[in-house]
DNA sequence: ATGAAAGCGCTAACAC
DNA sequence: GTGTTAGCGCTTTCAT
């Protein structure tokens, strides 16, 4: 009945349609409409004749529909949806009416209606690891940067690191405009199929792609700046210490064009090392907690010539690394760590974290504005690599004795 | 072509279908269509040597819809939803025919098409500020939770503080099965009206509400822990740190109930402090980051008679507290600072800083399964209060000077 | 400038 | 057990 007095004045018009469709169409209509609301939505169709719904007073009611705000307004659904588009051709007066009813009615247009049609004004944001602080730093700035755009953040965490695709499937299968992804261990091939049908923005990865752009951190001269650091200090007992990848390489998933930001910093620490005619010592963790860090860290402490220098794939892992050196006691200048991404925490003065900025505040800014780019039309790729600044603090320093 | 081959066989079959709106179905569709298998999307399906698996070929083909999985099926659409549903009415051939059809084409429904008429299978969780880590952790553990059912879990930042609600009324539009909120600013009234029409756990608020579930920690047994371990130490002069609420009151979102947990933490400070006979020192930060936290401190203790401990709010404050007495060159015998949470830094060596454990990560738990269970019919509100432990570490000693 | 109508891809009712 | 069909609430031509 609702239903029905508020379609009413356009009932006839329906009538112009072609045939049977319309008919049921109407019928129909007026039937589902009030079960609808029925179930765990709790609608309460609300029969009285009112034209206007007051949505204030109820808070069980169905929530409006473009439809609602149309009849409202006295003007068509296409009206309304050019008004709330702020597309071309609305007189004034006609969007003060509408706008008035949209408030009035508390209207909010369904974004899976909108999916199925134009565009969700949605974009994803697919991240790792939701503890890990460098990510959380890019999703903030990406956050930040869209505050000033009718965009919307969604965020969709990684479950298993193993299934990187996952999430970012999920992403697409709920139609964002576009996806900002942060190294996920996901093939290239599949990455570049996806990004030819979605403005895809990766961070932290190197590839070269036809169809997506890339912002990631100069790793090569990072990692070069602190093995040149570590080993200027005098260190030569010198341990890099990152994730047990092995686990990974089962599904391939692993780049494998070594162009991911682990493996080059991996590369350029086993060069370095090499050209000093030493051998290379990996300590790996688990995991990519600090605590998985920690755990690897406290064991090959424990043994015999053990590291005066580690060398973290990241700061969480470098921050667990602190945790392991001073459980034990131990100083800079027993065991010095340094790490990458220069988190926030890391320039606490109780850790004081040597670290690689790569200044990811603005990488996830970057990021995000790029992906504005493309979705305003950009279609050729874009790579951008930030420079890098070795933060030296107190983690690191000469060793006491020289090896 | 290769979507040609696909239908070729069916294309009889599609004929069945009434009318126009088929024919324009396939129009548009043998325009559109052309790839979506992303190859390392891992489905492959053992089943090759079938027609068409092809879709690595080109990188612009129209994702496959339903239908495209009925039609290479043989089977109907409603055939191919109830597969995909796990449904009641499905044989196991037909079952195993369209499971290998829908890996051959890579198909992934469309979560927008499916909130139009069902479930979305996914959950929404809407967090304060992203870069907080006793956030993350019940992000992590919220993931986790989900891990093992057919939902996923997408995040909602908060774009501004000031409108907390915006966050929800987005997870809202998106039509979310469910949502889980940490302590947003909203007004009861909004969340109770919302709560009736979607299932919703509220996270680290006492409200007494009709609809939603809540989770928090027990503030106000954790607070007076805080304060009797303080005085017991032989603190007198104690400063309570805390983000400058009186901003955000302007449009009155803050619960004025007081039932939030930062209103319960200040209020037993104040208690403890009066029933001392001492006055209330107040270090508001301008912000809920680490570094505003600092700023304040740094302020607060350049001032004469500075206190000699410091309670804050939550661990992120608390870290902030810690760098502006490090860097200052003080320790816990001239400088004590307790937080609240026990993030996991918390317990880091260099910090050790003293925290209550409010079970974050049973509290995302919790707040996910609540989820669930209304998910599953259930109506009646739940209040789960956690038990809480305060850790004592080295950031709290002895006053050096007693006052 | 405005409105009518055709779907988008899916699920749910109901036929068979 | 399987297929047919009517929409969900929007956006978008295309008339007017």
């Amino acid at each position: 009945m609702t239903r029905s007095s508020l379609t009413s004045g356009t009932t006839d018009g329906s009538g112009i349609t072609s045939g049977t469709r319309d008919e049921t169409g109407r019928a129909t209509r007026s039937r589902t409409r009030d079960e609808t609301a029925g179930p765990a939505t709790a609608h309460q169709a609300g029969t009285d004749a009112t034209p206007s719904p007051d949505a204030s007073a109820d808070g069980r009611r169905r929530a409006a529909t473009i439809q609602d705000v149309a009849d409202a307004a006295g003007v068509s659904r296409a009206a309304v949806s050019k008004v709330i588009r702020n597309a071309y051709g609305v007189s004034p007066q006609m969007r003060t009416r509408v706008e008035a009813a949209i408030a009035r009615l508390d209207y909010h247009p369904r974004v899976a209606a909108r999916a199925m049609r134009g565009a969700t004004f949605t974009l994803g944001l697919e991240i790792p690891q939701i503890g890990n602080d460098f990510h959380s730093v890019i999703a903030e700035a990406a956050a930040d940067v869209l505050a000033d755009t009718p965009y919307q953040l969604i965020i969709a965490p990684i479950r298993d690191p193993q299934v990187g695709d996952q999430a970012l499937q999920s992403l697409v299968d709920r139609q964002v405009d576009g996806i900002v992804a942060v190294a996920p261990l996901v093939s290239t091939d599949w990455l570049e199929s996806l990004a030819s049908r979605t403005p895809v923005v990766m961070v932290g990865r190197h590839d070269v792609s036809a169809h997506y752009d890339t912002v990631a951190g100069d790793d090569e001269t990072g990692a070069e700046q602190v093995m040149e650091h570590l080993v200027e200090l005098g260190h030569r007992r010198i341990a890099f210490l990152d994730i047990d990848r092995s686990r990974s390489t089962g599904k391939s998933y692993i780049s494998p064009t070594g162009r991911d930001p682990h493996s080059i910093r991996q590369r350029v620490y086993r060069e370095h090392v090499g050209a000093l005619g030493l051998r290379p010592r990996l300590i790996q963790a688990h995991g990519h907690m600090e605590e998985d860090a920690a755990v690897a860290v406290r064991e090959a402490l424990g043994q015999t010539n053990r590291p005066t220098a580690i060398f973290a794939g990241h700061d969480t892992l470098a921050v667990g690394a602190l945790r392991a050196v001073a459980e034990l006691g131990l100083e800079a200048s027993e065991v010095s760590v340094a790490g990458f991404d220069d988190i926030p925490i890391a320039s606490h003065p109780r850790l004081a974290l040597t670290s690689v900025d790569q200044q990811g505040y603005a990488m996830g800014q970057e990021a995000v504005r790029l992906l504005l780019q493309r979705l305003d039309g950009r279609t050729e790729p874009v790579r951008r690599v930030m420079p890098v600044t070795l933060r030296v603090r107190a983690s690191t320093a000469p060793p006491r004795e020289r090896s």
